[in-house]
DNA sequence: TTTTACTTGATACTCAGTAACAGGTATTCT
DNA sequence: AGAATACCTGTTACTGAGTATCAAGTAAAA
């Protein structure tokens, strides 16, 4: 499982140099499973803090348009990004308390999904799907949700 | 059709005072499908400039607690609001040239996605779902996508 | 009528970036 | 090797989308 070896040999291939505060940031981000920008921005600035917040950002956005990260907009809290290279393609399930976030594959709903964008004379390029509930253990603690929904559901959930 | 009307029922039934800059906020909203933040809060100031940018801000954070407004995070553009009183529950389909975005709903997908979460003990409260794509027109017209995609998928469209 | 609770606008701040630009480092060309 | 070019980086300043604080105003309750 050398992740970072390979992606770094993506990335020579697209042309695109390798220089050493890129290798760290990379090394930090695929270190993680899902972090924010400013995390990482911590996080690599923790271990050579000449390296700029700009760069953070640049590299992040480079690795994004390479195609090797994925930035995903959950309900709460900051977008949060991950190195999606080498991974197969996933959604998300997401507890509205603790803020764990489950990755899971749904195949069977692909062909669905092409087929609803087909109806309108779409052709679909991509998709986002995020589920919200709660984990079990959060189910069982009864209390003010970390992460507000609207009433509606929460009375549902205290009920 | 008076949405305006019903919406009001329910903020007093909820205990919500209605004030005069709630209401032109109300009014204001619900003659938009999607809007961001910024578009409201000019729209409203353009027919009464004494209300402030805050109180905008608060009144959609208090229509969202209330269930009757829906914030969404589409990859492309800034967030978007929509008044979701008396719409059933859709997903959404947005081109990724020239923004459009269709609504549609697909309730077979439900039972799915609450089977899915279960899968990891959770109980599901809500999701989104958002396709995106080119539309019938933009298919048409090649040329750098307004909002770009990685590489690979651009590749995809342009070949 | 007075107290209390709710609303509002002003100001300042945060978080997540983007833009502009000058200086530095690689690459490439000759 | 040296010059020209392209690519990278850090600094500073800015924007967009809000959140926090607070004092003043307004409405509701006691």
């Amino acid at each position: 499982m050398n992740r970072l070896i390979s992606v770094t040999q993506v990335l020579k291939e697209k042309g695109i140099r390798l220089t050493s505060e890129r290798q760290l940031i990379l090394r930090r981000a695929v270190n993680h499973l899902h972090f924010s920008a400013e995390e990482l921005v911590k996080d690599v600035r923790r271990i050579d803090a000449s390296v700029s917040r700009m760069t953070v950002f640049r590299t992040l956005t480079l690795l994004q348009d390479a195609g090797l990260v994925e930035k995903h907009d959950f309900r709460y809290g900051p977008p949060y990004y991950e190195v999606t290279y080498g991974k197969a393609h996933h959604d998300h399930l997401m507890c509205m308390r603790c803020g764990e976030i489950i990755e899971f594959q749904e195949p069977r709903w692909e062909p669905m999904q092409e087929q609803a964008a087909k109806r309108y004379g779409y052709t679909l390029l991509s998709h986002t799907h995020k589920l919200y509930g709660l984990c079990g253990s959060c189910q069982k603690q009864h209390g003010t949700p970390i992460r507000k929904e609207p009433e509606l559901h929460v009375e549902e959930i205290v009920a």
